[in-house]
RNA sequence: UCCGGAAUAGCUCAGUCGGUAGAGCAGGCGGCUGUUAACCGCCGGGUCGGGGGUUCGAGUCCCUCUUCCGGAGCCA
C-alpha cells in the first residue's frame, strides 16, 4: 500500500478507509492512555494528527518517547475528528519511528528569529513559515513558466559560464582552473590567461539579456530563467550574490509593448497565485505581513500608473517631501524617490519610464531626443524595483556610438553587434529578480528568507 | 563599502544608578488531561561574542575585533 500526502487527504470528500501517511511531527502531546501526533510532510501548512492508543504494539517503548522532529510513518485510519481544530485524524493502528530526534533538535515549537533559523538552513524548512515561502517559490516559478509557455515564448537556456568582460551590471565572480597560488606566466610575468581552462578570463553570467537577445532574432520570444550571480558587496534585505532571474526577451516589440508585457505578466501571476497558495498565503497575510493578500489582490486587478521620467523627477519636486537625496532632472531615483513615487502618491505599483541616456545602460533604444532612453521600471509597494526593463537599440550605427561613449570595447561584443547588421528588428525585454517577487508575494522582509540557500558576502554555508 | 543598532541559558528575551545574573519556552523528574504551539509542580542549565582598558568592583562605562540586524550606495 502506497503512502498519501497529508495536502491529499485533507481534501478529501469524507472520512474512512485505512491509509499510510510519512512524515515528521511538528509536535507530541501525550495524554494518559494515548499521544497526539501532529504530523507534517511538507505537502501543505496543515499538518494531520495521529492518534495513538497505548495498546498499540510498542507504545511505551517506541510511542511515549516521541518528540518534536522525529520521522514517522503512520499506518491507520482515516477518521472524523471529534476533537475540536482539525476535521479529520488518523486513527492509528501501527506507528513506525523511521528516524527519532533527540532533545537537542534545535526547531522548537514556538516562533524562532529568521537570523537564527538562516543558521539552521538544513532544518528550517521543516518550519511553518520557510515551509510555506518554498511551496510559494516553487508554485511561482511554475506559473512563470506556464504563463511564458502559454503565449508561446520558448525557455532559451543561457549560460552560466560567460566570457563577456562586462556587461554592465556589476561586479563579477571569477572563473578559474589556474593554480592561484602558481599560476602559468608569460615571459613578462603576467599571469598567463591565455593557459586557463577558456583560454580567456571567464566568470559567471550576471544577466542572460545579451544571449536572450540572440534567442529573440530567431524564435521571436523567448525568456531565461536561472541563476545569475553578482560579487557586489552588497549587504541588504533585497540583494544576493546568487540569485535568479527571468528575463523574457521579444522581437518586433517597443517599449510601450514592453510596459503591457511587464504589467500583465505581473497581474496575471498575482491573480493565479493567489488562487494556487491561498493557504500559504494566508499565513503569511496572518503572521508575517498584515494586509498582503488585499494588496495582492489590488495589483491583479487594477491598472498600473505609468509615468515617464521627466514627469516622476516633477512630481517628486512638488511633493513638499524632503529627501536625503536631492531630486535633480537627469540624476538617478534613489530608493527613498522610489519608495516615495509607489507607497506614497501612486499607492500601487508604478511603471517610469523614458530614463536619461547617461545614468542607464548602453544596449537601451537612444529616443528621437538623443537624451532619453526606451527604458522603464516597475516599481512596487515595499520591495522598490521589481522589474528593469527596456527597448534594445537595434540600430547598428547608433549601438557602436553608445558603445564607445560607455567606453566598451566594440571587438568584445562583435556577435551582439553583428546581430543589428542581419535582420535587426526593434526589440525589448526585461529582467525580474524571481526572489524579490518571491518576496512580494509572501511579504518576507528579509530576501535570504526566500531562497533556500542564501549566497551573501561571507556566508555560503550549506 | 558607509551610517546606525545589537550580541546575556539550547531558543525568545529582561537585567534599573557599575555591586559577579532572571523569566518564558525547550530539557529532566512527577502529576493531570480527547489533547490543540495543552496544563500544573519540582529540578538541572551561563567564561554575559573575542581581546584590551577604566574602576575597590564591569553584563552594565571606554577602545578594538568578529558576527548579525536595520538603513544607504550598487542593483534585480
Amino acid at each position: 500500500m502506497a503512502s498519501e500526502r497529508i495536502r491529499d487527504l485533507l481534501a478529501r470528500e469524507r472520512a474512512g478507509g485505512e491509509v499510510i501517511v510519512e512524515g515528521w511531527l511538528r509536535t507530541a502531546r501525550h495524554a494518559k492512555g494515548r499521544s497526539f501526533l501532529d504530523l507534517v510532510d511538507g505537502s501543505c501548512g496543515s499538518g494531520l494528527q495521529v492518534v495513538a492508543e497505548e495498546d498499540l504494539a510498542g507504545y511505551e517503548q517506541e510511542i511515549r518517547p516521541l518528540r518534536t522532529g522525529a520521522a514517522v510513518r503512520v499506518r491507520g485510519e482515516l477518521v472524523d475528528s471529534p476533537g475540536r481544530g482539525q476535521r479529520y485524524e488518523v486513527r492509528a493502528r501501527e506507528v513506525e519511528v523511521v528516524g527519532p530526534a533527540g532533545p537537542d533538535y534545535p526547531l522548537q515549537k514556538k516562533r524562532h528569529s529568521f537570523e537564527f533559523l538562516r543558521t539552521i538552513a538544513h532544518l528550517r524548512p521543516r518550519t511553518n513559515t520557510l515551509g510555506a515561502v518554498f511551496r510559494v517559490r516553487n508554485a511561482a516559478a511554475m506559473a512563470i513558466h506556464q504563463w511564458f509557455q502559454e503565449r508561446g515564448f520558448l525557455w532559451l537556456h543561457t549560460p552560466i559560464i560567460t566570457t563577456s568582460d562586462a556587461e554592465g551590471a556589476g561586479e563579477m565572480f571569477r572563473v578559474t582552473t589556474l593554480d592561484l597560488g602558481e599560476p602559468p606566466r608569460d615571459p613578462e610575468g603576467r599571469v598567463d590567461e591565455r593557459a586557463d581552462f577558456f583560454g580567456r578570463p571567464a566568470h559567471l553570467t550576471v544577466s542572460g539579456q545579451l544571449e536572450a537577445e540572440i534567442g529573440a532574432l530567431s524564435h521571436g520570444r523567448v525568456y531565461a530563467f536561472g541563476p545569475t550571480f553578482r560579487a557586489e558587496n552588497s549587504n541588504t534585505a533585497r540583494h544576493l550574490a546568487e540569485f535568479w532571474m527571468v528575463e523574457p526577451e521579444m522581437a518586433f516589440l517597443e517599449l510601450d509593448g514592453l510596459m503591457d508585457l511587464a504589467e500583465s505578466f505581473l497581474r496575471d501571476l498575482m491573480g493565479r497565485l493567489l488562487e494556487e497558495c491561498a493557504e500559504d498565503l494566508a499565513l503569511f497575510d496572518q503572521r508575517i505581513a498584515p494586509g498582503l493578500l488585499a494588496r495582492l489582490e489590488e495589483v491583479a486587478s487594477k491598472p498600473f500608473a505609468r509615468v515617464a521620467y521627466g514627469e516622476a523627477v516633477e512630481i517628486l519636486a512638488r511633493s513638499g517631501r524632503r529627501f536625503e537625496h536631492e531630486v535633480a532632472l537627469g540624476a538617478d531615483l534613489k530608493t527613498e524617490h522610489e519608495r516615495h513615487l509607489c507607497e506614497e502618491h501612486f499607492r500601487g505599483p508604478v511603471i517610469v519610464h523614458d530614463y536619461p541616456a547617461a545614468i542607464k545602460a548602453f544596449y537601451m533604444y537612444l529616443n528621437d531626443d538623443g537624451r532619453t532612453v526606451r527604458a522603464m521600471d516597475v516599481l512596487v509597494p515595499g520591495v522598490g524595483e521589481i522589474i528593469g526593463g527596456s527597448q534594445r537599440e537595434h540600430r547598428h550605427d547608433v549601438l557602436l556610438d553608445r558603445m564607445r561613449a560607455c567606453g566598451l570595447d566594440p571587438e568584445t561584443y562583435w556577435w551582439y553587434l553583428e546581430l543589428r547588421r542581419f535582420g535587426s528588428v526593434p526589440h525589448a525585454g526585461f529582467g525580474l529578480g524571481f526572489e524579490r517577487f518571491v518576496q512580494y508575494l509572501t511579504g518576507m522582509a528579509n530576501i535570504r528568507d526566500v531562497i533556500p540557500f542564501p549566497r551573501v558576502p561571507g556566508f555560503a554555508e550549506f
